[in-house]
DNA sequence: TTGTAAGCGTTATCAA
DNA sequence: TTGATAACGCTTACAA
């Protein structure tokens, strides 16, 4: 059906390769005309029965337009970067299943990476994103509190934005760029003081990763409302741990050992409050009746465990699609910031204590 | 340093685009050689003092390679394109953390698609892949039983391999496609028998969507097995429900109003039986004293609920790893086919029965 | 309304 | 080893 068109070919002809001009030859026009007839954007200048011979004659060669020749043509791509540390975590997934929808709306695909909370692999992505021209990229998760990789991490999303990209993240800002931003602190303290309305009065907190600045304006909000309720925190109830279930899960072995008399456990994430959970279990201390249990972002699966937790909800589905509108909102006066506020939310694994 | 250098431009100049000419012309030497310099792939011809040269005047002018040149000159692209139903589900993350592990690896981009169990989009994607030129394309999730649809995303998958594109999915093999099978049937028998060897009689199945092939699989092995041991499940013990976990917790109700008497309920999948099991103890009924419940899949959250489910384990992260290998496979010799076996895993919601 | 032809930024062929 | 130069497949002025 279409032949080697020209005798020199250097890559072993693709099976079936069809191209733009070979619709137009087989169609009989030239290749601007079937360039418009297909993708007539808003110009729409091709006469009714030449389109769909056009039309007619790319379906049935199965004309499949190759969009690196488009953007190359265009100068602008379709791509949307999403980067996150770990989309098997339910808190990435979730916010990444809301930047996936408003992409889809927008017609955009996403590109995602993984990564696993590495600062250069992080870094590379960028520079792929770049090199792709991907027309926006999302950064979801905490920074890290390290100056020298936030530095080459800026210096890449600069170079990036100068050349037309636009760059939103949601978590702490990075100079320059838009974010949307979670109340973190605002809502450890709330969730603080409505732990302290209830009666609690002796706290620990599971810190998380001490570099973590997510983990650690939850937990400095937390703990500063509590010293201003009169209850502060020894050192003692601070235990630090990785950012994930078994992290969760060996802070709260830690805890329990150390037998610090503390009656309600805050947990800066949901992740980690339920690998505690199980921990507590583990070693015969009941959540609620010998202690209370807190998390913080309100994941899908906190309504099934037993008790249920109490937390700080944070739509992360919405966040996913508002940090997407924000990517794609043109950043021409300066950078946007958005905040999101927690919500406390008590349950089952909080209750008042008389 | 790098003005207009062509009179006529139709595009703004974007600030800052640097192309290898001006990194080139800047260093002093051709085109060819810079592209050799700077990404002289296995033939490394250029000199020593001239590549220094290029490398640290691209580096100087910010210079970032245009993959979508790249693709075009190379006539292939590092793109993977991985098309789910819904990342935000533990299951399909999970999978997706996997093949972002092993494209990481093989150096490719992830494309990702969330078809939302819709077979329209999931078409759409498969042809947006294609315009990529996407060098293969994964689908994760079960087919639905809907001929029609099944037809047209084949004969779309076809187009794509035809052109050089390999094709992996998870779940049912559709013709001609390199396939992960879950060995769903069987392991549902085997969780019967299990459940059967324990003590339990009176099954229920909370069946999932009835058209949903993996949803089927599921049920149909684990009823065949009830019934060739003597516990045939009458129809009012069968419920169906979307595959979410509100689908589970509304099947489960309703299979409690019927009264039916069964003593374990089997829910297709994990997340269903996390609805079920937070349904069933809202209606007072206490899993797993009054009634058994099991699941499958394995997902990370089962081991932090009360009590702990039993399920259907399948390794959905290395399942991801696996279908990438199948997807970057030459499918050369026809289709290939690998297939995972569910391990049966009791835990403390299926306690023996005397 | 349609056609001609000049790019878009690379890679790879061929000759020097 | 290096350099011209022809593709790659498309979009879009500009001309007809």
């Amino acid at each position: 059906m279409s032949p080697d068109r020209n005798g020199t070919r250097r890559r072993p002809p693709v099976a079936g390769a069809v191209t733009l001009s070979d619709v137009a030859r087989a169609a009989g026009v030239s290749l601007a005309t079937a360039s418009r007839a297909i993708n007539g954007s808003a110009n729409r200048a091709v006469g009714g029965e030449l389109r769909e011979r056009v039309l007619a004659t790319a379906e049935r060669l199965g004309y499949s337009p190759n969009a690196h020749a488009q953007a190359m043509a265009r100068g602008q791509t379709a791509t949307l970067g999403l980067i996150v540390h770990d989309i098997a975590d339910p808190y990435f997934s979730a916010i990444a299943a809301g930047v996936t929808d408003a992409a889809d709306a927008a017609d955009l695909i996403v590109t995602l990476a993984n990564t696993h909370h590495d600062a250069d692999r992080e870094l590379q992505y960028v520079r792929t994103l770049q090199n792709q021209r991907a027309r926006a990229i999302i950064l979801v998760g905490a920074r890290q509190n390290d100056g020298e990789a936030n530095l080459r991490l800026r210096r890449a999303l600069d170079a990036y934005q100068a050349r037309g990209g636009t760059v939103a993240m949601v978590s702490q800002a990075i100079l320059g760029v838009n974010v949307l931003r979670v109340d973190n602190e605002r809502a450890g303290a709330d969730l603080a003081r409505a732990l302290h309305d209830i009666g609690y009065r002796r706290f620990a907190v599971l810190t998380g990763p001490t570099e973590n600045l997510t983990a650690h304006e939850r937990s400095r909000g937390f703990l500063a409302a509590a010293e201003e309720l009169g209850c502060p925190v020894p050192d003692e109830r601070l235990v630090p741990s990785p950012l994930t279930r078994d992290g969760g899960h060996e802070a709260m072995r830690e805890l329990l050992a150390r037998r610090t008399g503390a009656d309600l456990v805050f947990a800066v994430t949901d992740v980690m409050a339920l690998g505690a959970l199980t921990a507590a279990r583990e070693a015969g201390v009941s959540v609620p009746d010998d202690l209370g249990l807190a998390g913080f972002d309100d994941i899908d699966t906190l309504q099934d465990v037993t008790p249920a937790l109490s937390t700080v909800r944070i739509p992360l589905r919405e966040m996913g699609r508002e940090v997407t509108r924000l990517a794609l909102a043109p950043a021409e006066d300066g950078p946007l910031e958005e905040h999101v506020t927690g919500q406390v939310v008590l349950r089952a694994s909080t209750p008042p204590r008389s």
